[in-house]
DNA sequence: TTGCGTGCAAAGGTTTTGCATGGCA
DNA sequence: TGCCATGCAAAACCTTTGCACGCAA
């Protein structure tokens, strides 16, 4: 068997968004902001690129997507590859977007109970539980 | 004062949609799905009507609506006023695409620990798990 | 009679696809 | 040189809105 040629180029677009996605930290943003985000630059990037680009590196772990409001489309927020998140759940705040990764036995022994007594083999890379976080708790019964 | 005249009326499309809701049970349905069904009925029900009655059905608590997948739209649900049925976590095979609700007590459970300890408020209608079922795992192991 | 309900058509926004061109390896 | 990547335009998709007419009360 010959060994076949990589089935990926590296080109600037998909550079410079991973490049933009990283540097933004935590911080979510939709396809339509990244667009406009390289519609000032020196070479614009195509929103059919942007999104190309998005489900692949969504696809290969580099980001998440998150469905946030429904009256806006998906959200992408980088993932920082040190600090192993398809070993944990995360909890996004539907209020002010804040990402929690947990740290909790209790909740890692659902990955098991799901296996054991649902068949059910979890995609922690994929999953989101959404809802609202404590401070938004807070702030919303004052 | 006087009394306002109602200021809801009942007409014979809120009456079979509700109906309709009714007769699946927990089984959830997307707008499209009740547009269909309704098509090849004597009387036909428009989309706008399908919508305007599924929205008006969730804010009156008779019908739960959940923003599951990206790939599709919402889904609804109606509820069982005798049951006290409640929300339940809902999981997606990455594979097949089959949507499997849970009934369980420990992944209820798992609601209250995450508002008793981690201070979060999940938000069920939104929360997908995503994976892969029994089937599929059976399949890719053969 | 009043004004809510209906439904067609059209708009709205996000995301995907067709296709010819451009660029990496 | 072969194939993937790009990006414009257009389509697909779900949902909402404008508007004239119908129908419940």
């Amino acid at each position: 068997m010959k060994q076949p040629r990589p089935t990926r180029y590296t080109t600037s677009q998909g550079q410079r968004i991973l490049q933009y996605m990283a540097s933004l930290g935590e911080q979510h943003v939709t396809a339509h902001q990244i667009v406009r985000h390289f519609a000032s630059a020196e070479a614009v990037i195509g929103q059919t690129t942007v999104y190309r680009h998005l489900e692949r590196l969504a696809a290969e772990g580099k980001i998440r997507k998150y469905l946030l409001g429904e009256d806006t489309g998906a959200c992408y927020q980088y993932i920082d590859q040190s600090k192993a998140c398809q070993e944990h759940f995360h909890l996004k705040c539907e209020k002010c977007g804040a990402l929690i990764h947990t740290d909790c036995t209790l909740l890692d022994s659902m990955e098991d109970h799901l296996l054991q007594k649902h068949d059910f083999q979890i995609n922690l890379l994929k999953t989101t539980l959404y809802g609202t976080c404590g401070a938004c708790l807070a702030a919303a019964k004052a």
